[in-house]
DNA sequence: TTTAAAAACTGACAATAATCACTTTTCATA
DNA sequence: TATGAAAAGTGATTATTGTCAGTTTTTAAA
């Protein structure tokens, strides 16, 4: 669904984004050329291995990524919220997308074509900058997160995905704080690598030790400390 | 031990690196401020947690980049070789390094200050460009190696690493592909993310099927093809 | 409200990989 | 070339995780 635009110069979500600090002719020029499109959960915005066309920004709402393993197994790679930028290193790469974002809570993200992006990043170059720092931001998370998946065993990468989850998504509450965000444990499994029954089983494991508790279809992390200690120890 | 420079204008490694296309005036402007440097095998080149002073290019050699996780194991990220660069992803976030690099094979390596590489990333538009690229190719690739961490068992692991080793240092020989560069069990393990005896293990059972030879400390690759299959598929 | 499908969950079992406690081989250097 | 240390290799055992074959619960739509 096409949405009547709203300006990048007033939108909120700008300020926690890639584009905080363009100038208002930028802001005008990249406001001309989006689109704002109303997406429900389950649609996707685009699939690897296709050409990007320009990048995505998320108004609201929440977007996985998700990539293909060669044997068919399938690897959540990000879960982007408000003010996170989508589709920009495959763009940036002059490749096709390594891998698929699909919504899972409905969603408001604008697309801005391929011009009018690399025009501002052409000709600002602190905004270029702002790109490269970021980049190079992920390439550290990436290799945290490779030298965990490579080194620790699965009960602790669940700890360090609901630590992560909750620093991310996480909102305070009376008691613990609640990840504010619907995952299906085939959705964790496939972010902490390994089988849905395996999730299943070490989070009512981590339940029992009050470690977290359940309500509803979200999980609320009781006691922080504990997990961080599970994550970075083998009991 | 600190080297006679030996220009960049004239370096042969150049080509192969993101500084291929640079100016003569931008070379001259590089060559002056560097430092060339022989390393040899075991000596490290930065530690992880220290701050990034400056830039580094491999001349010869190679060079190996490891992150510690949390838990006191180790992952091998990174094999440098001639051209790459090394340390540049820490300096462009502001961070301290996110990993350590130790000489492998005996090396020569130039560092470049910052204040040097910075001036040249920001006066010269289409080298920022190339290192943004390389860079986002870069975020692909460690997608990649995430999703087969997390999905994949250690067999097709180690078959997929000995493709890509073979593809970065294979040298063509009448029977196979032998990968100029000698690893130590411990560290194909570190770069697989297992136990060094595991390793043996499938090297020895790689060796009995007639995918690989071993050939004094270096490793033959015998059967690219079937050692695709076996990355890529539970048999 | 019924009903079918999807998701969550459980238990048994098998497979994979880690760990430990060695032996053997290789290598550097005294 | 002797020798001690490091690396490679082996075997037995255990722990972890995956797989399969279900049941129960939840959810969405008729």
């Amino acid at each position: 669904m096409r949405d009547p635009k709203e300006a990048c110069e007033i939108c909120l979500s700008r300020k926690l984004s890639l584009f905080a600090n363009l100038t208002e002719e930028e802001l005008k020029k990249i406001s001309a050329a989006k689109n704002m499109i109303s997406h429900k959960k389950g649609q996707t915005l685009f699939y690897e291995g296709t050409k990007p066309l320009g990048i995505f920004c998320v108004r609201s709402g929440v977007v996985k990524t998700v990539k293909a393993a060669s044997n068919g197994k399938e690897q959540l790679i990000h879960l982007a919220k408000e003010g996170d930028f989508l589709g920009y290193t495959s763009l940036l790469s002059d490749d096709v997308y390594s891998s698929t974002s699909t919504i899972i809570k409905d969603a408001r993200v604008c697309f801005i074509p391929k011009e009018a992006f690399m025009d501002v990043l052409r000709k600002d170059v602190n905004f270029h900058y702002k790109v490269t720092e970021s980049i190079c931001r992920d390439i550290g998370n990436m290799e945290e997160r490779l030298t965990d998946a490579n080194q620790k065993s699965i009960r602790e990468r669940l700890a360090y995905v609901l630590l992560k989850l909750v620093n991310t998504f996480g909102v305070k509450g009376e008691k613990g704080e609640k990840i504010e965000i619907v995952l299906s444990r085939e959705e964790i499994a496939s972010l902490v690598g390994t089988a849905t029954e395996t999730i299943i089983r070490l989070l009512s494991e981590f339940k029992k030790d009050k470690l977290i508790a359940l309500q509803g279809k979200y999980i609320l992390v009781l006691d922080k400390k504990t997990l961080s200690k599970v994550a970075d120890f083998y009991q």
